[in-house]
DNA sequence: GATGAATGAGTCTTCATTCAT
DNA sequence: AATGAATGAAGACTCATTCAT
C-alpha cells in the first residue's frame, strides 16, 4: 500500500476515538480493555498501534478531543456579543452541552465524568482538563463582567468568584444528569432565576 | 456463632475500608488492586475475604460508607432550624464538605469523583449514590422552601428547581476543587451573593 | 498454605533456575520465552513470578548462579598450595570446567557463551561477569607469581600479562568446545607444554 | 532478467548488512528486530525482503560476511612466509583482529560473541562458524609446524594441539576485550613470551 | 517494481480469587 | 480459623512477514 494520506490518517484516528468513546461510555475508562476498543473499531490490534501509542494515548486523546469539540460547540455562547442574562444563559449553556454530548449510540457526559476520575491518577490528564477548564472559566469571567456592567450581577463581587460559581453549577449539572438522570437544562435556568429574583437581599 | 464480636467485626471492616480509601485516593478505584488494599490494611488475603465478598463489594461499601459519613456531617446544616441565607449557607456547606473530606493521609473528594465514574458502569453503585443524593436534595428543597417563606428566594419558582441548581453548585465545586485546585468555599459564597444582589431583575 | 520455609523457597528458586538452564541450553537466552521456562519448571506462570521478578531477573540469576558454582568448583585448583606447573594446571582447570558444566540433561558451557552475548546488551549482566572474571583472574595472578618464584614462568614479564593470556586460553577453550566440539582438556595441556618447552628462546 | 545490475544488488545487500551490524552491535542479535534493521538501512520493509529471505538469513549472512572479511584481513599473517616467532605473531594477530573489528560507528567484536551464541541454537550458523574456524586453525597448524622446524615450538607435541591452544588464546582475548575491556594485544604477546621463556622446564 | 499498512500469533506480566495446610 | 501460595484467564503490547495498491 502506498503512503496513506493525511486525511485518511486522521479518519482512522477518528474511527478509533469514536470506538473508544463508545467503550468508555459503556464500561468506563479503566475497565475498557484495549481489545474492547480494537473490537469496536473493527481494526486489528497492531493496526491500531500505528495510530496510537497505547491505551493511555487513546484515553488522553479521547478526553482532549471531546473537550476541544465541546469548546467549539459552546464558543458562540461564551464569546458572542449578545447580552443574554444569567438564567437564560445558563439554560442555553446546558442545552448546548446536552446537544454536544448526545451522539447516535453513546453520550459524552459519562466520558466527562470518567475524565475527572482519570485526572485524579494521571497528572497529564489533569493538566489537559485544567487547561481547558481555565480557558473556559476565563470566558465566563468576561461574560460576568458584561453582566456587571449591565447591572445583571453585583459589581461589588469579583467576577472570578461569580464565574467559579457558575462553572460549578454547569459541572454539577453533569453529575446530576448522569447519576440521577431526572433533570434538564430548564430546571437550572429556573433555579438560578429563583435565586436572583429573591425579594429580600442576601448580604451574606 | 461467630468467634469475634459484632464490634470487632465492624472494626475489621472499617480497617479495610480505610485502607481502601487510601488506595483509591492514590490510584483511583479501578487501578487499585485487591493486593494493594490487602497490603495497606495489614491483613491476609483470605482474612479480607471473610469481611467482604470481593473487590466490588469493597468499592460499593467504601463509596456508600463515605456518603453515610458525609450525610451525618452535613446533617445539622441541612436540617437545622437557623434561617441562614443562601450565600452563607453555601459557604458553610462547602466548608463542611472540605472538613469532612480532609483526612490525615488522604482526601475523600477524589473518591467521590471516582464514585461518580464507577456509577456509570455499575448500576448498583449508581443506585446507592442516587438514593443518597435524592435524600440530600430533598433536604435542600426544605431549606429552599424556608428561604422562599423568608423572601430569600423567589416563591414563583418551584423549590425543587432551586434545590437542583444549588446541588449542582455543590457538586461542581468538588470537580473544580479536585481538577483546578485553586478555589475555596468562600469563593462560591461570594459568587452566589454576587448573583443574588444584582440590581437589575433577571426574569429569565 | 502456611508460610513457606526459607529452604523450600530456595528449592523452588533452584527448580526454576534449572529449568531456565535447560531452556537456555536448548534455545539460547533471548529466544527462550518465559513460558518455555514455566513449562519446563512445571509451575504456573504466576507461581513463578513469586520467586523471580521477571525474565531479566531469571537470566541474571541463572548466569550469576552458574558462575558462583563454577568459582566454588575451581577454587581448590586456584588457591590450593600445591605448585603444579602451568601445562598440568591448564589441563586440570579445563577438566574442572568440563566436569562442572556437564549436567544430567544439559551443559552449562553454551550458557556461558549466551552470558557473554547477553553482557553485550545488558550492562548489569556485564558487570556481574566482569566482577567474577576479575576475581578469577586475580587468583590466576597469584598462581603465576608462584610459578615465577619456582622458575616456571619468566619473572621478567608482569604476572598480570601471563594471567590474562592464560585466562584467554581457558575462555577460548569454551568457544572451541561449543563450536567445533572436537577437542578436550588434554589438548591444551599438551599445546601449552609444546610452547613452553621450545628449544629456541623467543624474546619477542 | 533483473532490472538492477549484479553490482547494484551486491551494494544493496552490503548496505543492509552494515545496518544489521550496527543494530546487532547495539542490541544483540536476538533483540534486534527486523524493523530496526529496516529503519537503520533506510529501505522499505518489502524492499529488504527482496534481498534477504528473512531475519535468519540476515543473521547468517551478517556473521558469515564478517568472518570472510576477517579471514581476508588476517590472511597475510597466517600464510605469509616470514618466520615471526609465537609471541610476536600473537601480538600481530590480535592487532589485526582489533583493526578489522573497529569500524566507524560500531565494533564487530560483540557481533562475534553474538555469533557464538547464535551458533548454540542454529546449527546452520554453527556450521558456518565451524567451517571458518577449522580453516583458520589449519593455517595456524602450518604456522606451528614452521615454528617446530625453527625450534620455536617443541616438535614432541602434535602441532594441532599447539594450534588449538593458540586459537583458544585468540578467541578468549575477544571475550576479555568485550567483557572486561581492560586489555590490549601487547598484553598477550608479553604473556605468551613469559610462559615460553621460563627457565625451568614443564614436562607436563 | 516498490511501498508501507495490515495482520495474528505470540510476548511478558498481572489479577481476583481459592484452597491446601 | 487463618494463612499466603497457587491458579488460569486476561491484560497490554510487539513482531516477522505479507499483500493490496
Amino acid at each position: 500500500m502506498p503512503k496513506i494520506s493525511e486525511q485518511q490518517w486522521q479518519e482512522r484516528r477518528q474511527q478509533i476515538l469514536e470506538a473508544a468513546w463508545r467503550c468508555f461510555f459503556r464500561n468506563g475508562v479503566q475497565a475498557t480493555t484495549i481489545d474492547d476498543i480494537i473490537g469496536e473499531s473493527g481494526m486489528s490490534a497492531s493496526a491500531m498501534y500505528r495510530y496510537f501509542n497505547g491505551k493511555d494515548d487513546i484515553i488522553r486523546t479521547a478526553i482532549a478531543s471531546s473537550l476541544t469539540g465541546l469548546g467549539a460547540a459552546l464558543g458562540p455562547l461564551l464569546t458572542g456579543a449578545e447580552p443574554q442574562p444569567p438564567a437564560g444563559w445558563m439554560g442555553e449553556m446546558l442545552k448546548g452541552i446536552e446537544r454536544f454530548c448526545a451522539r447516535r449510540d453513546f453520550n459524552l457526559m459519562p466520558l466527562g465524568i470518567h475524565g475527572w476520575s482519570e485526572a485524579q491518577r494521571d497528572e497529564e490528564v489533569r493538566n489537559v482538563l485544567r487547561g481547558y477548564y481555565l480557558q473556559f472559566r476565563a470566558q465566563i469571567v468576561a461574560r460576568v463582567e458584561a453582566w456587571q456592567r449591565a447591572g445583571l450581577a453585583s459589581a461589588e463581587v469579583p467576577a472570578i468568584d461569580v464565574a467559579e460559581t457558575l462553572m460549578s453549577t454547569l459541572l454539577g449539572y453533569i453529575v446530576q444528569a448522569t447519576i440521577m438522570r431526572d433533570l434538564g437544562p430548564e430546571s437550572h435556568a429556573r433555579g438560578l432565576a429563583g435565586l436572583m429574583t429573591a425579594s429580600g437581599a442576601d448580604p451574606r
